[in-house]
DNA sequence: AGAACGATCGACT
DNA sequence: GTCGATCGTTCTA
């Protein structure tokens, strides 16, 4: 299974955020693998973004991860009940990361319904809104501030260009795709920030 | 010690 | 479209 690299990881946040897209994400639980292929993502930058928790540079326990070296997961909580995933980006000491907004399920469905509905039927809404959203993936992964500060190359959660890499059945990449980009959400506040175009998502073409 | 707020989601009108 | 849930993080004092 071939990891994206850490070279990789430590690109321009923007141009990894884009670069993502259609990449797989691979999350083991147990001997389970759990996966997906990522549609959506946001960039977040310490140096200049004051959407980013590290603005400025800014040191906290919390922000730690972030300055930690590129490829290493940064999960924290978000109104106390729901936890975000993202990539560490730019070489180590540039606090800066892509948020995983999306994915589209690819392997371990079962289990990752499980754990988003429980035993509650799997509706056409459920199954059409089941992994748009970053507090949605988490918990579909399992994933937590627990594996706050997971390394990106090793074996529990970690990416892979296609779906042959993760060891897993190949798919037909959809044709016509293309990168929509946009004003991320949720991020009213943060000033000029706020209207910067670093959302991307991949969207089919008319 | 206390208060304000949030990179969200689901239920509801 | 609106609104409440729920608690860790951060800042102020």
């Amino acid at each position: 299974m071939a990891r994206l690299s850490r070279e990789f990881y430590a690109q321009d946040t923007l141009e990894a955020a884009r670069a993502l897209l259609g990449k797989v994400l691979v999350r083991r639980l147990g001997d389970e693998l759990l996966a997906g292929r990522i549609v959506e993502t946001e960039a977040y930058v310490g140096r200049c973004d004051k959407a980013c928790h590290a603005y400025g540079y800014r040191r906290t326990a919390r922000t730690e991860t972030l300055f930690s070296q590129p490829g290493t997961a940064y999960i924290y909580l978000i109104y106390g009940m729901y936890h975000c995933l993202n990539f560490v980006t730019e070489p180590e000491g540039e606090p800066a990361a892509v948020l995983l907004r999306g994915l589209e399920p690819l392997a371990g469905t079962e289990t990752m319904a499980r754990l988003r509905y429980g035993d509650k039927p799997l509706t056409a809404y459920r199954r059409k809104n089941f992994l748009n959203g970053p507090g949605k993936v988490c918990r579909a992964l399992a994933l937590t501030r627990a594996e706050n500060g997971l390394d990106l190359t090793g074996d529990t959660l970690f990416l892979c260009d296609g779906p042959e890499d993760a060891g897993l059945t190949p798919f037909p990449v959809p044709a016509g795709e293309t990168v929509a980009a946009g004003p991320r959400i949720g991020v009213d506040y943060a000033e000029e920030a706020r209207d910067f175009p670093w959302r991307f998502r991949l969207v089919k073409e008319e």
